[in-house]
DNA sequence: ACAGCCATGTAACTTGTTACATGATTTT
DNA sequence: AAAATCATGTAACAAGTTACATGGCTGT
């Protein structure tokens, strides 16, 4: 919903077209997230289907090459509630590192302490680039500043993590897989269940 | 891709039906993520269409009414280099906290502090949930538990970002909006520019 | 008999995303 | 004249997700 609320989110201050969506996006948000310009149009004309956005019949001193779009009364209020709620992490989406370190570690064969140190590779080689990014930021632009906070925090988090784990298997390594498969429908035959 | 990915992962162990994944899946990874069982024969049927699982025709002792899948040679090469490769975090799916706070900021008339209070609320509800859940994890439940934690440290990080950003805005309050849209194309009548 | 679980699958939809086609204007 | 930028849009696909239909088996 990210890219669809930012548009209508963007349109609360007057009516725009299609490629400055794009560059606002972008610029203010550190152009940590390119916008790709299809993108732009293609959820431009689901939020004109879903009665959110319509197209600006009149925008004074328009090039007419420029196709505005405005906020309906629904638009801006979807816009408002936007900002009014908190974005939800329970319910989230599902976090693939976690994903992936439970079913190594439930998995025989999958070498996990090579996982963990690739992982942090990665996540290092990551926050590294962050943190030079950082120092380059001129100081008016906050925008891409608390993004790049943001960005870090959740990078030495997850290292953080990371260590977790690894000291977690040392303690207690992963167990070659005796997990028993249980609540299934049993084969008549009793026997099986390698 | 988790879940697709996590699918191949399971089915390296050899062949299961799709029941017996989303089950596996949902005990391997600590019944964080429900996974609605349409969804896993969708996924099922689009690996399939994708050459990385095939109808197993022979499992002993099978129930005629499991429909056992198993990986081919492309999908156990798929499902190795998920294990082998990093998340990657750079090109990663937008934030959609950064993205709202940095457009909260950036466009006139929104509450800021409150957009943070709302959200620092909810984070610590969240937080304050995961840590009576941890209190209860069983000694033998790794998978829960480091999932727990992960979540932890992630939330851990946002509520000092949300701090970070409620102190950036005591110094240096979000101006009322004087960003002049440059870079597009101008109409030829000089002046407008609202 | 009926509820509830095990088990399969399909249709339909959402958001995100890219590739492609088209053309005007501006700069080199 | 060619290249870059501004500007629009469509077609098509990936992945996630839910709602619905269907049926067998198990326990009360």
């Amino acid at each position: 919903m990210s890219v669809r609320n930012s548009l209508l989110a963007l349109l609360t201050e007057g009516p725009k077209y299609g490629w400055q969506l794009r560059t606002e996006f972008e610029e203010r948000t550190g152009k940590t997230w390119p916008l790709n310009i299809g993108q732009v149009y293609t959820t431009l004309a689901r939020l004109d289907r879903d009665g959110f956005v319509t197209a600006a019949a009149e925008v004074a001193d328009a090039d007419p090459s420029q196709r505005h779009y405005s906020l309906t009364d629904a638009g801006r209020t979807e816009a408002m509630s936007w900002f009014a709620s908190a974005v939800q992490h329970e319910s989230a989406p599902r976090d693939e590192l976690a994903i992936k370190m439970n079913l190594a570690l439930s998995l025989p064969g999958v070498d996990v302490p090579g996982l963990i140190q690739a992982q942090r590779v990665e996540s290092m080689r990551t926050l590294q680039s962050y943190t030079k990014l950082k120092a380059a930021v001129g100081p008016d632009d906050r925008a891409w500043e608390i993004t790049l906070d943001l960005l870090i925090f959740h990078t030495e988090a997850e290292i953080r993590w990371l260590d977790h784990c690894e000291q977690s298997l040392r303690l207690r390594p992963a167990r070659q897989n005796s997990s028993t498969p249980r609540g299934y429908r049993a084969p008549t035959t009793a026997k099986s269940q390698r």
